[in-house]
This record gives C-alpha cells, structure tokens and sequence, in this order.
DNA sequence: ATCAACCGTGTAATCGATTCCACGCCCCGA
DNA sequence: TCGGGGCGTGGAATCGATTACACGGTTGAT
C-alpha cells in the first residue's frame, strides 16, 4: 500500500508538501497542489489512519458500550448515534456488553486501547471499577440510557415518568387496578427509575403496589417468562403486566401463553420501549416509547461537545405513550365530544 | 496517559526491556521482568494499540460490513462474529450499510485506512468497483451471506435449496397451490438463489410460478407490504406469500391485516430468516431457518486463515425448515406412527 | 537601495511502540 | 590463559504521518 513518501517521489516534492495538500493547508502552490493530486490519484493512495492517529493522539472515532446487540431498542439507538457521528466526521466503534458487567469492561479497555476520542456508555449491571477510573481519568465520556450514579458524567437518556403516568391512567380507565411490574436489574438506574415512575403513578391513582407484584428482571426475555410465571401462581394474579423493557414483555407473552391464557382478555401487557415487532405480536402491545433517535444523537452531540472542549449537557427526552390492544380495546369509550 | 518511556523510567530499564516483559520475549531477566511489571501496575500502563499497529503493520481487527443493523437476523450474525473473533484475540469493527452501496463503500473505505487485517462483508445491491479493488488487492476478504459472483473470494452462507423444498411440500401437503414469492434485489445472489431454490421446488412439484407471483422487493419491510397489496390485487391472489428475507415478511403482514384479511384463513405468510419474534406475531410464522450463529463463526475461522496465511474455505450451511401456524395448520396429519 | 514581511518549500523532530544489532559479562572448553 | 558462545541489556532505526523551524526568493514600504 502506498504511503506518502510514495506519492512525494511521484509528484517530486516533500512529504511536507504532500501533508499540506492532503490537509487543505493554505501555503501550497497550484502548481505542487496539482501534481500531489494526481499523485494521489495514479497511486490510489489513502492516508494511513494509524499513522495519523498516533502523530496528532486523535483518532476521530466514538466507542459505543450497549448492553445486548439483539436488543432492538439498542440496535436503533445504535444506528442513530453512528449516524450522527458519521455526518460529524467520527467513526463509532461498538461494543456489546451482553449484560455482563466483565465483557463491558472488556470492551471498554479495548477502546481505550485504541485510544478512542470519547466513549458512549449504556453501563451493564453490576459495579464497574474500571468505570470509575475512566471517568475519573477525564476520558470524554456520556452514558446513554443507564448511568452510574455519583460520576460526574452527563447523562443523555428518556424521562419515562409522564408516559408511565399516562399509562396507568389508560389502564385505570381501563377498568384494571391489579397492576405488576417487571423491574429491570435493582442496579440499573433504569431499572429503578421505572419502578419509581410506576409507583408513583399508582399512587397518584389511589392504587396499591404490593411486594409481590414487583418481579425482579434482568432485562432478558428469560427473566420476564420467569417473573411473569410467579405472577400468574399467586392467589390474586395482577390484571396487567408492566415489563420494564421490550425484551421482558416477550417473556411475559410467552409465559401467558404457555399458560393457555389469552391477552387481553385474561391479562393484559404493555411494555417500557417501543420496537417496530410490537405492532405485529398477537395482541399488538401497548408500550412507553422512547425517542431513541434523538437519544442517540444527543449523546453523541454532548460527547464530541466534550472532546472538542465545549461544555456538554445533560438531556432528558419525554417518552410518550402508545396505546394498542394488549391491555384491553378503548374503542368503547370515544374521545370525542361533538 | 503512561507511555512505555515512562514505564521504563520507572523501572529503571531501557524501552527495549519493557517491550520484551510486554510481549513475554524469553530472554529478560526475572529481576527486570518483575521491576518492570511493578512499574505497569504502579502507572496504570496499557500499550498504546495505534503506536503498535503502526510499528507491526497489524490492528488484530475485522471489520465486519452488514446491510442492515436494524435487521435481526444481522444482529445476529454481528453477534456471534464478535464472539469468535474475541476468542482468537480479534476485534470487530461493525459497519452498517444500510443496503446502500454508498453507505458500504465508506464503511469499506474507513476500515482499510484503519488499515483493518481483514474484512468480512455482506454486500448490499448495486455494484461497487471498489469491492472490485480491494477483492483484487489482496486485502483478506470473505463474503457473509451474500457474495459478488466473479470475484476470488471465499463465501460463507446457508444453502437454503432443500430447506426451500420442504417448505413448498409442506405448503403442498396442506392443500395450497398458488404460491407467491416476494424476492430480494436481483442483484443480491441471495435474492436470486432464494427465487431459484423455490422455482425448482415449485417444478418439483407440479406447479406453476407464473411471473406475477414473483414480486421485487429489496429486503425492507416497505418493499414487502408494496409487493403483497399488488399480489392482493390480482385477479387470482397467491394463497401463500413467501418472502425472501424476515423484514419482508412483516411488511406482507401490514398489508394483509390492512385489507382486513386473516392469516392463514385468506392467506398465508412464510419467511426465509427465522427469528425470534417469529413465535410472537399473529400467528406465529413457519420459516427457512439459517445457522446464523454458525455462519458468523466459519466466517470469522475463514477470515482468520486467510489472514495468518492459511488456505481458507468456502462454507455452506444447510438451513432448515420451522413450521408454524402461518400457512395453515397441520395439526391434522399427525406424524406418529405408533 | 534597504529591509521587513511573506510565501512556498524542505529538513528533521516527533508520536509510542517493536526489533535488529552490538556490547559487556560470564562460563566453559581447549 | 585465551577465545567462543550464550545471555541480558540498551541504543537506535523504523513504521507513516504532522508540524515547527529554517531558508531562499519576492514584494512592497520607506
């Protein structure tokens, strides 16, 4: 592969000049500038980025930590934040985490290694010392959709409280009072967040949360079939089940329907995170949907605010209700007034 | 950030000697070996990964080049290429074409200049010379999935031929005759392989694939529900829609429920690519399943040995059938000859 | 006419690693 | 006693870029 001694023999000047041309600075005549050109075009030469990197200790490329690939929340979010680095000139290099805290870390050393300029987090349950050390370290870093309490890292994520409150009074509406929860992992933030937002909008509607309807998740659809079983053996199974991310509320259907049971119509479920599969299940499930394109592109607009020196923010986008049929039909009471 | 300098300093011995306690040289005394160890812990030290490259002329990264994150079956595959790849001491770059051959070729173009050892591709529709150029530079290269035909590369994919036949007699067996096909982008190998494995099972079988049961699609959910209502629209409508490729599928779905039709009562659904949500739409859909996570395994071995000078292998998996509901029931001719 | 400013260019240092080569030392055999 | 052969070690070249600095040649102001 040529490098850019190559292409200084072939135009017949410095490797300097060569640079300059490819670096648009302004000090080059026409007439150097034309033949570095063309050198560059009869040699099909590319800059080498390794080289690059290593001289100006930049690398123009983002670290994205999700925790599970074949989440579909995290796919999208994914894709949203490489595309809004790519329109910004950075690459975004992804790691998964698999919920495990260890392969996180894993990924997390390899990015530094490669000296990434900043690093997008969605931390993995389980604590991370290795964490906090990067933070501390002043390594550009923002945390997408979970974060590490106590770090003074921004935080880009979705404010599910009004959602959860709309949600459950549809379901209040709905005639429903028996409600249960799937919680995400107790050391998420999101997982907590979630159930706090459900709390309160219970309580806000004179509805009891009983212990045994808040099930304990790992955000996996195992965890959700599981929880979900327990529900359906007490004595008073709940009405609805709330699964506290998309992944949980296919357990859930899973478990119901393993059961023989029908949704709605013997429990209903709705889910935190809204996926395109949603509308396609047997019923379509209605979900707290979360913006996750402009969560991906605010992250990553706060963590290049970082590694360019400006001063980064926090962000909290509204998820909003969408209401389908798993919980019940709402035809029967029409909306409007005319 | 602690530089080998630094580490050297501190231990007291030359670059060189640290190098070696590194990369576990023989020849370093257990003296030096432990100053220099105790050093690295003290600083934190972690071997620059861009410095090396350059010197070695090797990343120790694949970079993985898929058309469409947003696509489970992708998903995936990405997952269990990161698997492998890991456990060989590798890393993956993933990047996400988005089937436009644009989107690919700057993925393709931003890997080599971070000068990737290998690249492992599943090439969107439309032509790209500059797969052309890297195939013939030399560039360790294999094709997932899909492949371009004339080029000397080695191709990892399921054989989806008698997977395809045993869902046309399945189909066969349950009385249906008009069968339709939604295929993949003509120029795509997978599109045409797929429309080739059920035109010889329709052959097989007696049937007639007239060309209005042959639609165009191009692997987006879109395509499928564009394709279906044109179908729906014929004069005589397939009793079976069969999509090449798992979003398809979802959009054959749409248009069926939007024209108020049931599925498998008014017509049936089938999709090569099976994935989990399968099990949960309504109904559940009978599939041409791949060995995804074995494809993504022989792809990344495959690389490898290119890449460490080995003689690689093309590799075809056998795919399977799944039957659901989606196309009707066969309950009714039980299998069990006791 | 003189000098400063400027422009285009090249030389060389530098980034952080790896690795070839040489050097000093010790041990062993002749 | 002397020489050859390891062994452990350090010096320095090298990978492919960027960039500070120096240099020669114009140009314009005084």
């Amino acid at each position: 592969m040529a490098s850019i001694k190559d292409v200084a023999a072939q135009a017949g000047v410095s490797v300097a000049t060569v640079s300059r041309v490819l670096n648009s600075h302004p000090s080059v005549s026409p007439d150097a500038r034309g033949r570095v050109l063309a050198a560059v075009e009869v040699l099909g030469y590319r800059p080498n980025a390794v080289a690059r990197s290593l001289r100006t200790d930049q690398t123009r490329t983002l670290g994205l930590v999700i925790s599970d690939v074949l989440n579909p929340y995290f796919t999208a979010l994914a894709r949203s934040v490489e595309e809004e680095a790519r329109g910004r000139g950075y690459s975004v290099i992804i790691g998964n985490a698999d919920e495990r805290p260890e392969q996180q870390d894993h990924h997390v050393r390899t990015l530094l290694d490669r000296r990434i300029d900043g690093l997008l987090l969605s931390p993995a349950d389980g604590d991370s010392p290795l964490l906090t050390d990067v933070a501390r370290s002043g390594t550009p870093m923002v945390f997408v959709d979970r974060w590490v309490p106590g770090l003074d890292v921004p935080v880009v994520r979705a404010d599910g409280h009004r959602a959860v409150q709309d949600l459950v009074a549809h379901l209040h509406a709905l005639g429903h009072r028996r409600l249960a929860i799937i919680a995400g992992p107790a050391a998420t933030t999101t997982g907590n967040e979630r159930v706090e937002a459900f709390r309160d909008a219970m309580r806000a509607h004179g509805l009891a949360l009983p212990d045994a309807y808040i099930g304990q998740g790992d955000f996996q659809a195992d965890s959700g079939r599981r929880v979900t079983e327990q529900f359906l053996a007490l004595p008073e199974p709940p009405e609805i089940v709330f699964a506290a991310d998309n992944l949980m509320a296919l357990g859930a259907l899973d478990a119901v329907r393993a059961r023989g049971l029908r949704v709605p119509e013997d429990i209903g479920i709705a889910a935190f995170d809204d996926i395109p599969w949603f509308v396609h299940t047997a019923p379509p499930i209605t979900a707290v949907a979360q913006p996750t394109g402009d969560l991906g592109r605010a992250a990553v607009r706060a963590l290049i605010d970082i590694v360019e020196g400006r001063a980064p923010q926090s962000v909290a986008l509204p998820a909003r209700l969408v209401v389908r049929s798993s919980c019940g039909e709402d035809t029967a009471t029409p909306r409007s007034t005319a």
